[in-house]
DNA sequence: TCGTTTCCTGACCGTATGGTCAAAGTGAAG
DNA sequence: CTTCACTTTGACCATACGGTCAGGAAACGA
């Protein structure tokens, strides 16, 4: 745990901004510190001071430590959803599988955090969000496997085992996120520049298009 | 945390097997609790549960919580670069790639808990292991890239960035170990059987070596 | 057998943590 | 201004944790 800065807190304004403002705060300093600490390493305390409030205020907007941990958890499975719409309605591969690596590129550049979080809670057996994974996920990767065997059947990849394809493309693409200190350090230590990011875009593109075929 | 078994612990024998017998299977149950519950999760009275021993006699062998963890991470880093042997005396990506990708999803398979240690490492920015980073896996990181270009250079396989490559395996063939509760679940809650293992095995190696041009 | 080194372990300690609570502060509606 | 619900906070508590230690047990060499 480096000396971060304190996470930046707007101004209250009106009654129900008050809520909404100090609960983004807290959130946002919970998922920095839960990513950099892990659960059980992550203390309210620290939650608090990054968050600008007393420790005991936190617990006046989130009851326990668990309570706030899901909802941070919760946050980052929502935007990979998201990232997912241009998946079904691309005309083929290219386009399709495509456009969500980059997405899910750009939102490991802007939410390592959040991608940190999932990864440590699924590797720790996905205690907490056991029932996404059995429901919403699940059902989401059955639909995108429809799409790919249906790409494949029109002749416009290889036929590869789409669901082996899903794992890579999440693996590839949020090890930018989850290990993004060790590509920091092997990139003499400095942050990916703008350009390096294209060409690690470009990169995992390219090698997976062509890896099924596509291209 | 599941119910799970305590580790298996031999007759000690000798004074000198007692030693190496119990630091052997303290850290056999360490490797678990820390993969489990994280460094800042795991308590040494769990890891001595799981060892089959008093907490005060996991001090005797290693003086702190810390000392352990070091040793955990050392071991499955030392493991990986064994694993890497083949890279370099290959004629060609596809025997040298191939293979390298072959042994990594073993050890993913045999050694889950030891890959679950580096990734939290790793995530929570190395605290321990970054000198590791710094020396001994930026020279090995450089001298797999040369390899990787000459066999560029001699057409064997596409110009594509080596350093992003290795990401790419990295990410790959760790995921099936960082990431194998989440593959567990979408596999109607089953571990992987001996052959899906080989599929997963092949569709990575296949997809990665087309994806660079070797095949 | 005896002395010495290594190993074992229950009891204990200081500290840090998640969580509680009562009392005070504050904005908005009437 | 008064009222009332919402918000803030320092002080506090029980617990759990990493680590210590003294004394006993067991293995080993002579």
């Amino acid at each position: 745990m480096s000396g971060d800065a304190q996470i930046s807190r707007l101004k209250p304004g009106r009654r129900t901004d008050i809520r909404r403002e100090n609960e983004r705060a807290i959130l946002e300093a919970a998922e920095k510190v839960f990513a950099e600490a892990g659960f059980g390493g992550a203390t309210m305390q620290l939650i608090a001071d990054m968050a600008g409030l007393p420790k005991a205020n936190l617990h006046y907007y989130f009851a326990t430590k668990e309570d706030l941990y899901r909802r941070v958890v919760q946050q980052i499975f929502e935007i990979w959803l998201d990232a997912a719409t241009s998946f079904d309605d691309a005309p083929g591969p290219v386009e399709g599988i495509g456009s969500y690596i980059e997405a899910k590129m750009d939102i490991s550049r802007t939410h390592p955090h959040g991608s940190k979080v999932w990864a440590s809670e699924v590797m720790h057996g996905a205690p907490v969000i056991q029932d996404y994974l059995e429901t919403t996920l699940r059902d989401w990767t059955n639909g995108r496997i429809a799409v790919i065997q249906r790409w494949i059947d029109e002749g416009k990849m290889q036929p590869i085992n789409p669901r082996h394809l899903l794992y890579m493309l999440w693996a590839t693409t949020q090890h930018y996120a989850d290990f993004g200190h060790q590509i920091q350090t092997l990139n003499d230590g400095k942050p990916l520049t703008d350009k390096q990011w294209r060409e690690a875009k470009a990169s995992v593109r390219d090698m997976v298009l062509r890896g099924i075929g596509a291209i």
